[in-house]
DNA sequence: CAAAATATGTCAACATCACTGACATAAATT
DNA sequence: AATTTATGTCAGTGATGTTGACATATTTTG
């Protein structure tokens, strides 16, 4: 299935024909080049989202998870030792969303808990091997795609392009990332 | 609820301590710091996301809609005129779970359907004015959004951010983007 | 023209993932 | 001792996605 695919009969310049022969195809007068090309923006973060989260979805399948599994299991991969409420601060959902996707991967040994050493009420969340295999079979596949991509700008724009993602974080999320990847020695937008 | 909060009894020192002492801690050993790089950029993708998406949905609550109907109302906006089954090309979603919201959107008359003048098969799809208002209220802050993050880069960055996010989509789909967005004179990475 | 392909719509059934609100337990803090 | 906190769990609900089958109208093709 694809996007006004040029077809026998129907080929863009028609669809131009027809667009501009149509009393109600041109809502967009009051619109200004600025706000078109952010516009464009918006929908090439959109697509690039939409093809970024197809590709592990077929290696969870033959798990039988989906895609809160995927999130739920990188983030204690590579930060180790999460509380429960961190990672509710981290994906936004709630609880009850969580507890259930947690659940199934504690059951089927992706993740165990440990007591608190200094408060024992919490549950410290770390993978097991198992879950550290799953893990890096879902992540080699995104950083793949990252790295292919991010070759093609020289270290200047690639701060630029990290400096880009940070700074459309809303504002009062900023720090909770900064100190999230503070654990592991990682400071977007600048180094310090 | 934030990430790793500073509290009284657990600051983020005390954490790296923990984390430090643990002996599970530790299941990176094998990654490099150029994957690891990535798994930053991987994640200020996602949070970049998680806040993007976030915004829109308040106004959404209040017409009882979701992203769904946000999406199609974007498009059908954005790229009057479109058929059924490009829309299905541009959301990746099936015809069906496209049919209960679109079946929603023209009920309470957002969107309106024309037969194709060449097939008359085609269901060409227009917002109507009630719908030409909510897509704009939906793209307003999204729009700002960029603007406001854009606005701290240089012409030529936000070059390089366009294409950054072109190339993150996947190379068989990056034709009919291209395709979409010439029907609105627009052409991401490089204008001809 | 008849047959095949196409565009769309629709139905039933189902899975995932999110939500709310209420309540329980254990442990820490006041 | 009372309160707050961290977590877990329950029941119910809704939005959004899936598959597969089938119907209709229309266009294209042999």
């Amino acid at each position: 299935m694809l996007l006004k695919m040029p077809s026998k009969h129907t080929t863009i310049s028609d669809q131009a024909r027809e667009k501009s022969n149509d009393e109600t195809a041109e809502p967009n007068h009051t619109i200004s080049l600025r706000e078109e090309n952010m516009l464009t923006l918006i929908e090439l973060f959109f697509f690039a989202y939409r093809d970024f989260t197809e590709e592990g979805d077929e290696i969870l399948d033959t798990f039988g998870f989906g895609r809160a599994h995927h999130r739920v299991i990188h983030f204690v991969h590579h930060y180790p030792g999460q509380r429960v409420a961190d990672l509710l601060g981290i994906l936004k959902i709630t609880k009850q969303s969580l507890a259930r996707v947690l659940k199934q991967l504690v059951e089927q040994d992706f993740i165990c808990q440990k007591e608190g050493s200094k408060d024992r009420r919490e549950r410290l969340l770390y993978t097991t091997e198992k879950g550290n295999k799953l893990a890096e079979q879902l992540a080699d596949p995104q950083i793949e795609r990252f790295e292919k991509t991010m070759g093609n700008f020289s270290k200047t724009e690639q701060q630029t392009i990290e400096k880009f993602l940070f700074t459309l974080i809303r504002k009062h999320n900023r720090q909770d990332v900064i100190s999230l990847m503070a654990q592991n020695g990682h400071f977007p937008a600048g180094k310090p």
